[in-house]
RNA sequence: CGGGGUGUAGCGCAGUCCGGUUAGCGCGUCCGCUUUGGGAGCGGAAGGUCGCAGGUUCGAAUCCUGCUACCCCGACCA
């Protein structure tokens, strides 16, 4: 098999979340700590998630536009909330010129170009877009209103990590405004329900659809809903939100509608988001020891062919005409036939970068008629015949993808335990990690408690869940269903 | 911001404790020959302000002081 040049993941998840980036060539540390270098394989998994979401929203009837990077610093402190989230986190455009440092060498910044009002980078859009939106919006006739917005934006966190956590981030902000409250609370869901499909039947990662607690609700929302992922070492990823944001940011901003009696109304909003994030939820949902592994629909390359043992005239021919076969069928192929790299490295490389089915093509296998297959999931090895080839693999493609889908559902269902006593809970927690659907009283007090005495924070109050009644493991006060709880990333 | 670790060739590392020729090794790169169904072999070559700045010393990658960057673990968070 391949040289260790993995860290294996019972060794040190960490080590080998790490490796798997760097060398199946996602992103690369830049010179600012905390921002990343997205490289072009990992851009182009990127661009194929956003492709398809971007479809998804414009089938639900939204449209894009583009809002600024810098937001002046007064808007962030309109929502009270929302100034209270995100305060910690921004970066801030002080000044807008540099000059020769008088006292030696480089720059520094000019003191006399000292901007009268501060800028922010923006950490998420609401406010420069519902101070937009004003302008916008003054009659039912302009509801709702459904724009989404591609961009990168900037939280300055204390800790990062490639893709999970970066300084800079790159995703979707959808915001809407509707007349009235269903309407908001409706689109919300919906986008909750986009984003579940998504993540379940594009990127194989079964989520779980759930509201948060008040005390992890999006700073400005009234409610915040979640897609809640089971990551491989049995932490949590948040990995998308859609929020109603009720008439908060209407009314910091003073958003009115006429509606049609001719009163004065308050805007209803939502927002909603996925990000870069899911690249790494991605890559911890589903890889090995061996590296990335990709669900087909989702992977640049779902085809890597590999000469035997090098190109040549015979070889070159026969998989010319497999690729046209295959590009006719709509399959994303590709042919290594670089002449300096051996068959051994081009495997290694091909399983690397997770790409779903490698073939190979050499005289011994085209004087049977057939070629060597293996499939990326399982690694399981075949010589299928190169008749109704094409066909073949257009049906293993689907079967990979399901299968990806149906051993992460098997691996969440073995990470989901449900307990009655803390002592379970604390047990299950450190022996075992995953999610603890647990009985919680309501409270916030008790949720943090919890966080403080195990570090697990209830993940979601998942929707469509029976009711079921019993006592809140810490404090045994009644309560109405259960909620699910996990360490999370 | 606390705790730990690391900075030496493009990449990965040894050497540092105990100072001493010209700073090594593996991978990669370049040249040549031989190979070729799971990271090829042999021969040759190029490639270094030893993180930065001071200091001690006849002499510093190595000792001392200060600084800095990155990684991991926590607190904060999508």
């Amino acid at each position: 098999m391949a040289k260790e040049i993995i860290t294996e993941r019972e060794a040190d998840y960490s080590a080998w979340y790490n490796d798997i980036v760097k060398h199946a060539n996602l992103a690369e540390n830049s010179p600012v700590k905390g921002c990343m270098i997205i490289k072009p394989y990992g851009f182009a998994i990127w661009e194929n998630m956003r492709d398809q979401l971007d479809k998804m929203f414009k089938d639900t009837g939204h449209v894009n536009a583009y809002f600024p990077l810098l937001i002046p610093k007064s808007f962030l402190s309109k929502e009270a909330e929302h100034v209270e989230g995100f305060a910690k986190e921004c970066a801030v455009v002080t000044h807008h010129r540099l000059m020769n440092n008088p006292d030696g060498d480089g720059v520094v910044v000019d003191p006399s170009a000292k901007l009268t009002e501060e800028l922010i980078v923006r950490p998420t859009s609401e406010t420069i877009i519902w101070h937009t939106y004003k302008n916008w919006i003054s009659s039912y006739r302009d509801l709702p209103l459904l724009i989404n917005q591609w961009a990168n934006v900037m939280r300055w966190e204390m800790r990062t990590r490639a893709f999970l956590r970066t300084t800079e981030f790159l995703w979707q902000e959808g915001h809407t405004a509707h007349a009235s409250k269903d309407e908001a609370m409706a689109e919300a869901r919906q986008m909750l329900d986009v984003y579940a499909d998504f993540a379940e039947n594009w990127m194989a990662m079964p989520v779980v659809k759930g509201i948060k607690t008040a005390n992890e609700r999006f700073a400005g929302a009234d409610e915040t809903f979640t897609i809640e992922a089971l990551m491989q070492d049995g932490k949590a990823l948040q990995s998308g939100t859609s929020h109603f944001l009720g008439q908060n940011f209407a009314k910091a901003f003073d958003v009115k509608f006429l509606n049609s009696n001719q009163k004065e109304e308050y805007v209803w909003a939502t927002s909603w988001g996925v990000s870069t994030r899911l690249m790494g939820g991605l890559i911890m949902t589903h890889s090995d020891d061996d590296g990335l592994i990709l669900p087909p629909r989702i992977a640049p390359v779902q085809v890597a062919i590999v000469p035997i043992p090098k190109p040549n005239e015979v070889v070159n021919e026969a998989v010319g005409k497999i690729m046209d076969e295959l590009k006719a069928k709509g399959i994303r192929v590709q042919y290594d036939d670089d002449k300096k790299k051996r068959p051994g490295f081009k495997f290694n490389e091909i399983e690397l970068r997770g790409i779903p089915i490698r073939i190979g093509v050499g005289k011994r296998d085209l004087e049977n008629g057939t070629i060597e297959m293996v499939r990326r999931d399982t690694m399981e090895k075949s010589n299928p015949s190169l008749d109704g080839l094409a066909d073949m693999i257009t049906g293993l493609l689907e079967e990979i993808q399901d299968n990806m889908l149906a051993k992460a559902k098997a691996r969440r269902a073995e990470l989901t335990t449900s307990v009655d006593s803390f002592d379970e809970f604390k047990e299950v927690l450190e022996n075992k990690g995953g999610f603890i659907s647990a009985h919680w009283d309501g409270t916030t007090e008790t949720e943090l408690k919890i966080k403080e005495l195990t570090k697990a924070t209830i993940r979601c109050i998942p929707l469509g869940q029976e009711p079921e009644e019993g006592t809140c493991i810490l404090t045994g006060k009644p309560s109405k269903q259960r909620v699910l709880f996990a360490k999370a990333y």
